[in-house]
DNA sequence: TTGTACGCGTTATCAT
DNA sequence: ATGATAACGCGTACAA
């Protein structure tokens, strides 16, 4: 194990002390032309790198950005991971990933544990509706920069990176409408996320805006698995008069209504249009190509990171809430097109 | 913002030497049972936390590991990451996300700023098979364990977590030689990585042990794009005595073999089978559903961050150089399910 | 412009 | 069993 060069290395080599060296390897303004020249030109012939660790314990800052989300196998939060990365590693930040898979005590004790591994910052998207609030407080007294992206919470002071889930729900509703769907319903999830409220309310609105006649028996909760989409578009085709439009916010129920339907020998888009949310890649892939609302998150990514570096920047004393809100794409593919 | 409170101030509070409280705080044997129990009482009364930082500084490990991939918004990589957070993490280490984009340039910075950083190790997936190999040697060189997954690179004293790609192939050959198909093509990829040479020979071995002919025709490279997938299947289609079965290195090129074979007009599997490499989600989803050789990502993250785990809690003295092998599965879905 | 001296929070090595 | 002190490597207020 070759011993790392230091300051010092470096200022014993030149007859200097370690102060002046540091001073001139951080373009300190109040240093000669010379020796700044010369002590770069040394530091680099010797290899030096500067310890990172060190600094951040003299200046409380790591350089280490943490990132929370459910989980990381999952082609969203994935995706807006990369974008984060992508933004932040040229600063010269390190993206450092927890999952919380849902569960509130992983939540609390990710960010405890990214708090005390003294990270510049936190993005994070909330993956449990009821986490206790403090754990979100210790991290502002702490002045731990906090970013939402997608999953936000209502909170003062706290910037976040959304989509407007109301536009994109009403955009696939209205698309729905305009295909000559009467009856439209809609598989929803947990609505104490606020993603999932307003898609809802989109979808409520779009039907209401529209002159169809709004049934909250057309509405139903599930997890978003492929399974519960099946088991909830049964219920639907078993009723006297069936639905013929299905808006799905998720890509796995919105599949497995497809699948459903045309178990019952039923046609889609000609018989039913299934529109889902997420814009997974599989919709894409699909003989019958899914008709999804895109997210966008390496854009949302990116734009969290920004809001971060953004945060970091500005002198301590302003606090600016950023609330960033992304417009949704609606993608129509084969499975909402009748004409 | 409030203070952080450290050994010194409990020793303050308990008219102790901060030297005592951090030997109770550590379990340090010769400490009385007395004061350990006072040390560490008041420690939680205070909200006393470990500086990581200044521990880091003084004992040189972070408890960050980093993990270099080409991207993490693939499900492969995605799945292993999650693997490896969920070994670590309830260790006490940091997982830290690094993308090179298959670029040489970012394979060699993101390690040397990974160790700057002071990870306390480098878990990999070759990128770029030309990395020049120095980079490599720097971190063994500083003592960092550096463990390889999926794509490894042949050297000495470096551990790797890889999948029989081998036999991966040769059991998804010999499955397209079960269903009927005598003349089997493979859609193949850069044979200078380890994996898609493996892939390649497991797939001629099968071809040659149950007497079909080898026709090195049959074989040709590309990315692991959809429309590469349809641009080479075309070729083949074209030949006056077409193939009946093929073998694809990557589940994107396979499913561009099947939607230019139904474009033709032929039928799968009855015409010709299809078998993908990966099992990528989406292969599951489709109506016609895709066979697939299954790498376990997850189980292949564990077992890399057993791996460094294993490495570190070793005394520095011996090397041992850990070579896993996973059994790949094959996944047998409708694209070559004949009987 | 450069040097001196100290602190960041912890742990390890001496003593006592 | 506990205390005193140094050291990890860096940055910076203060002095020169």
């Amino acid at each position: 194990m070759k011993k790392k060069t230091t300051i010092y290395d470096i200022a014993a080599k030149l007859n200097l002390t370690a102060a002046t060296v540091s001073r001139a390897l951080n373009n300190n303004k109040k240093i000669s032309e010379n020796t700044r020249k010369l002590v770069k030109q040394t530091a680099l012939e010797m290899n030096y790198e500067q310890n990172t660790l060190a600094r951040a314990l003299k200046s409380g800052k790591s350089f280490n950005v943490g990132v929370i989300v459910p989980r990381v196998d999952s082609n969203f939060f994935a995706s807006v991971i990369r974008g984060i990365e992508e933004e932040l590693y040229p600063k010269g930040y390190h993206v450092i990933i927890c999952q919380t898979h849902n569960q509130e005590i992983l939540e609390t004790s990710n960010i405890n544990s990214l708090l005390n591994a003294q990270v510049d910052g936190v993005l994070m998207s909330i993956s449990n509706a009821k986490t206790n609030i403090e754990v979100f407080d210790s991290l502002l007294q702490k002045q731990v920069p906090l970013i939402f992206f997608d999953r936000k919470r209502e909170m003062d002071g706290i910037s976040s990176v959304t989509i407007d889930d109301f536009n994109g729900a009403y955009t696939a509703t209205k698309h729905l409408i305009d295909q000559g769907c009467k009856k439209i319903a809609h598989l929803s999830n947990d609505r104490s996320f606020e993603i999932f409220k307003d898609r809802y309310a989109g979808y409520k609105q779009a039907i209401l805006d529209h002159g169809l006649e709004f049934d909250e028996s057309l509405v139903v909760e599930s997890a978003s698995k492929i399974d519960e989409g099946k088991r909830i578009t049964k219920t639907f085709l078993e009723m006297q008069n069936r639905p013929d439009g299905i808006f799905s916010s998720s890509d796995f129920t919105a599949l497995g209504a497809i699948q459903e339907i045309k178990a019952h020998g039923l046609r889609i888009p000609q018989d039913i249009c299934v529109v889902g949310f997420s814009n997974e890649p599989f919709t894409r892939f699909m003989d019958l190509s899914i008709s999804s609302v895109d997210q966008s998150p390496i854009e949302m990514g990116r734009l969290t990171a920004q809001a971060f570096l953004e945060e970091v920047s500005i002198k301590k004393k302003l606090k600016v809430q950023k609330k960033i809100v992304l417009q949704p794409e609606l993608i129509i593919r084969k499975s909402s097109t009748r004409y």
